[in-house]
DNA sequence: TTAGGCATGTAAAGTGTTACATGATTTG
DNA sequence: CAAATCATGTAACACTTTACATGCCTAA
């Protein structure tokens, strides 16, 4: 299933142009499916040129057209086929797990702020969908997924916070091995 | 942060030829970063065009000869370098939300087909992780990354198993609507 | 005897990311 | 006055995935 397929769903669901479809890929789908105008522009003149879609395009003063995209029935059709085709993949790539894998390699005032800024990144999401499960209705499944999302990003969170220790410590164990004592963590573990 | 930055940073911890490194990708790294023969064996090649690794031909009967590569200086000095200049990213593309997102329009047993399988594979990964962990000795950042994708595999396996309900139960209110009563979970809440 | 492990790679196709190019209107 | 929003797209590049190609040894 790939950011075209993702296209057609969202246009059964409403029309839409490219540009609405960038804005729903960066809220309801920006935890577990990133896509940019590279890869939405083309999807949806592909999805036109096979019929799966039609454009209708609205004039409009100062701006270019506005070319809104409606699922046609064979458009429909292709998506619940996708859907129930595919056998669904669910893929990290984590650049920040691998850096940590090599923690030791590190630069300790690195580690500690590239730390800190993924915790704050996923409190932030975990804020966002929530607020956003406040103010706007949705389906069961986009509910589901929001909860989801909320759910794991704050378990990261929490799992980031409560073992940094692990990674950060090594600073003192370093830099005074006889003086361990002294480490609030090592006197509670 | 490529394949290729991985291979070299795996290549720092101990000398290796293209089929362990795969191995590795597919134990450690199962989780975070995937990695196929075809991104890792072009990626070695070019480390040692590059003059950042260096490597070994041990002939061997019956196989083609094993290519062992080691680090060269350079190459530790580059891997350092790229670990302490990326900004890391961390993305999640999950064609399992997507299909859930859109749950509504996916035919019911297989729904709760592919949530029965993805918990499994969750649960999977949990085992595979704490046995993993019990069996060998790892570095610390080795460890925290194994202990975040235990941590996070858990908490998104009890997500769907207590959520699933959201999904699935759509099929009694079509059926019945009249009968919300007799859903237990809508006793519940 | 068959499946799995060991061991190498290439080539083409598919996909996504990034940077570029344009420009009026609205909001702070 | 600057920044964000609305609105379109393309082209080059990077990277990964998949399928192909080969073949012995070992354990169940």
């Amino acid at each position: 299933m790939d950011v075209k397929t993702l296209c057609l769903g969202l246009l059964s669901v409403r029309e839409a142009c490219g540009y609405d479809l960038k804005k729903t890929f960066e809220t309801s789908f920006k935890h577990f499916f990133p896509a940019g105008y590279g890869s939405i522009y083309p999807a949806l003149a592909d999805l036109a040129a096979k019929g799966l879609v039609e454009c209708e395009e609205i004039p409009q003063v100062g701006k270019p057209d506005r070319k809104v995209y409606r699922i046609t029935e064979a458009g429909e059709k292709a998506f619940v086929s996708a859907l129930n085709s595919t056998e669904p993949q669910h893929k990290l790539r984590s650049e920040f797990l691998a850096m940590i894998y090599f923690a030791d390699l590190v630069d300790d005032n690195r580690l500690m702020e590239v730390l800190d800024d993924h915790v704050e990144q996923l409190r932030e999401t975990v804020r966002y969908i929530e607020h956003q499960e406040r103010h706007s209705t949705k389906s069961a499944g986009a509910s589901f997924v929001a909860g989801f999302g909320a759910v794991v990003a704050r378990a990261a969170a929490e799992y980031i916070e409560s073992h940094r220790h692990m990674l950060t410590d090594k600073v003192a164990i370093k830099a005074s091995g006889e003086e361990l004592a002294d480490c609030k963590w090592a006197a509670n573990s």
